[in-house]
DNA sequence: AAACATAGCTATGTTACAAAGTCTTTCCGT
DNA sequence: ACGGAAAGACTTTGTAACATAGCTATGTTT
């Protein structure tokens, strides 16, 4: 593919690339972040290593889920829909719209997958006698069923996963997680906000 | 939430509302999760949200992520492979194996999207002297010129982002994130034992 | 020198989504 | 009361982000 570079004097031009590299260093990495409370030694080091975690630890823990799906024959989004709908069900009704934000997806595929689910006779669509445009939403019994079945394979995956939280831990955890949620909805909305005036204004 | 658990005082009344409480879950949604640090009255709620938040999370995070790529014209898995790299390449070679595991997809994935980087000059690959199998990835000052451009932008928004994380809070998550991350692999390697198990052994 | 393992590439497929358009129902201002 | 406007769900169509299988070239072991 690409061909050596001059690989012939390298004294000189050698020099004077590492010191348009240190030099680039500092330029070619800035920081992707300003906060001092989370800068080291004036890099983002540690930043970069945090958002690389969660990225690492979001791909185990999704690998994680879709072994549980597949357990009962689901995929992966279908078991976390079905999930939520008994998970919403306790806290009020449930409808195509709530999953959709609930999840943060397109209420178009909440439609689709829940429309195999009920195919698959695990959840119940009716529409709701108050405002029938909207479907309600249920886990059927066998539903409930297959996630009892799934019950005591997944409580023994998921003690490992999370063996070393705390008690302590865990609710430091889940705490700095609404927070996170919550600064990252200000976050995308900067984002788009940003974008759109990009878009409009000037070139 | 959790009342006094005084043990002295367990009323007849608590007894038979622990009891009812453990028939119920028994029907409706029993335990993900058993370790009893995670649980709150008897439940895996809170263990739920916890579960959810994490997706929840992620899925704004991954938002964030693909509107930076968008910024420089990548696709979100373009921009996540490009920083990758140079990410990687602060602590020694990297080549299609290398990325490939530290992002935990196949390396003909990483093939293919490495191969458009360089079509667009972002990085060089070029073949390894020691081991010609091997292809040494690198950003090319192109490439690191993007991500300069890039990194006001991103500051501005990520600052936003993780706004509510103290110092503390802050290394107690790159910990914790850490020690999931270790455990996770071993909950994923249990997963996968149990599933050939039951793939080659009984019925 | 077999035999096997490893790294990467290509081609093909699958899945998890989103955008746009349509239909029906509800809301809202006059 | 009525004519939009908006909301909820559905269908169609498209796309990004992956995986799998098969191949070649190189390296390693015996």
């Amino acid at each position: 593919m690409s061909r050596n570079k001059n690989k012939m004097e390298r004294t000189l031009a050698a020099k004077r690339s590492d010191a348009i590299k240190s030099v680039v260093a500092k330029e070619s990495i800035p920081l992707t972040i300003s906060r001092p409370e989370l800068l080291n030694n004036g890099t983002d080091r540690d930043f970069r290593r945090l958002v690389h975690n969660i990225f690492a630890f979001m791909a185990r823990h999704e690998t994680i889920r879709d072994g549980h799906a597949r357990q009962i024959g689901l995929a992966g989004i279908e078991y976390t829909i079905l999930i939520s709908i008994g998970h919403l069900g306790l806290d009020g009704d449930v409808n195509v719209k709530t999953v959709a934000d609930h999840l943060h997806m397109s209420g178009a595929f909440v439609t689709t997958v829940t429309s195999k689910l009920q195919a698959m006779g695990l959840i119940e669509k009716t529409q709701d006698s108050a405002d029938r445009r909207r479907i309600a939403l249920a886990v059927t019994d066998k539903g409930k069923a297959l996630l009892r079945q799934l019950a005591p394979y997944q409580s023994e995956i998921n003690d490992v996963e999370f063996a070393p939280l705390s008690k302590e831990q865990f609710h430091a955890l889940l705490k700095i997680l609404e927070d996170l949620i919550a600064s990252s909805d200000k976050a995308v909305a900067l984002q788009q906000y940003k974008s759109t005036i990009k878009e409009h204004g000037a070139a």
